[in-house]
DNA sequence: TGTTTAAGCTCGATG
DNA sequence: CATCGAGGTTAAACA
């Protein structure tokens, strides 16, 4: 692997910015250290001080200014943009990124300190334990939402949203169930409300499922005469 | 300043191991270019094939694993975690981070290419034109609202959740204002009928004041008699 | 510590 | 193309 492209502290501006854009162009990630300032111009406005800090800049276009507090970046541009990386006059390495409705990003270096490229490789994530593999169990395993109930339609789509299962009790009730892998909160009860109304309300049962309820989300499912079911992840992974 | 910290792909693992660590310990931020496997094994199963990638260990503990695609990182671990690098008998360098919870993210190094390492600056970051910034353009100016609204409480705390905006219409009518920055959508307006339901429901009106508003949450908030109120946050960037 | 909510949420799926 | 909903959402504000 050659290092001829990255930047060094030497490298003049001019220098800089071409070896940057070469790398960005032939498809390369790009991480820049460097002292820079940080604009964003779009549905809010936000700045960032003149300050050492990294960013990256991927081949997709996004670009993603790191904060060094949390997993959050300080400020970004999401994939599909139009990235420049051009000199001005006061000898800044400026990158813009701009999307189609126009919200630009403006990092301002006014000194590059180091930089790395990388050809990425095409990402192979495995996933185990989402919502929709709990879904899945709780439709082949029914009971565990409640004895007899039997499900009809898996994501059934109505005018208000989509119902993760829908099915019938055992005595052929409607019902609506809403599945959580998390803790369950109020907004979860509002989505369970607004799907219920919309296919009934009269006649139709609500079922929540999840791991477990906070106390003022259990008071408001029990004002609307919903039922909670507690089904861990943990379950639908060892049963699998 | 001073680069000697900084791996070297000449660095023994050993060596490789002691940079990250020092650095890290010291408060720096560190970047690594290196061939991985990532394993997170918490709330859901993850695991990324060996590939060439970049990470980033912040001093809060926070650890990010790079895509190449999105803005999102394709695994990571949250501030104050505890994060172990050490080398194993197959002379790879592991970097462990597990949380109070015990979720573990663990990222296995069988090359390090390079290593990027700087202390981070207390981030100063400025935005404008935030929900908050809304509320409080609203409050001053209240006619953008409704003629004649009357304010009575910002962030009014209900059993439910809290409350944007609380008032009275020219009638006197106890009214719930809800803003959103963006596009209302559905659940926006089940927010808004949970706080109308939970300090009424009778005699209590409902406004939703956001840029625009869907076709189908423009629908449910009729059918429940709630009144939409389109402010752009550009008017409130305007006027101030 | 637990809960609720905003976020320039991001991102994928679906109509 | 918009829109809805998941996400290991994250992170902040507040009780």
């Amino acid at each position: 692997m050659s290092y001829k492209g990255q930047v060094a502290e030497e490298d003049s501006p001019r220098d800089a910015a071409n070896k940057l854009l070469n790398a960005h162009l032939s498809g390369d990630v790009v991480i820049i250290l460097g002292v820079c300032t940080v604009n964003y111009d779009g549905e809010v406005w936000k700045y960032l001080d003149e300050e050492r800090r990294s960013i990256m800049i991927n081949p997709s276009g996004a670009v993603v200014v790191h904060g060094s507090k949390s997993v959050q970046p300080k400020a970004w541009q999401p994939s599909d943009t139009d990235t420049e990386i051009e000199v001005d006059d006061d000898e800044d390495v400026i990158i813009t990124s701009k999307t189609s409705s126009d919200d630009s990003l403006q990092v301002r270096f006014t000194d590059i300190i180091q930089s790395i490229h990388y050809t990425p490789p095409k990402e192979n994530v495995e996933v185990v334990g989402s919502e929709d593999d709990i879904h899945h169990f709780l439709i082949d395993n029914p009971d565990y939402i409640e004895e007899g109930f039997v499900p009809e339609t898996h994501e059934k789509e109505i005018s208000t949203g989509r119902i993760d299962i829908f099915g019938r009790d055992k005595d052929g009730q409607k019902t609506v169930v809403e599945v959580k892998r998390r803790k369950a909160q109020l907004k979860d009860i509002d989505q369970l409300y607004r799907y219920v109304d919309t296919v009934g309300p009269a006649g139709v049962r609500g079922i929540l499922v999840a791991p477990t309820i906070t106390e003022a989300a259990r008071n408001l499912l029990t004002q609307r005469g919903y039922k909670f079911v507690s089904v861990k992840p943990t379950v639908v992974l060892d049963e699998n």
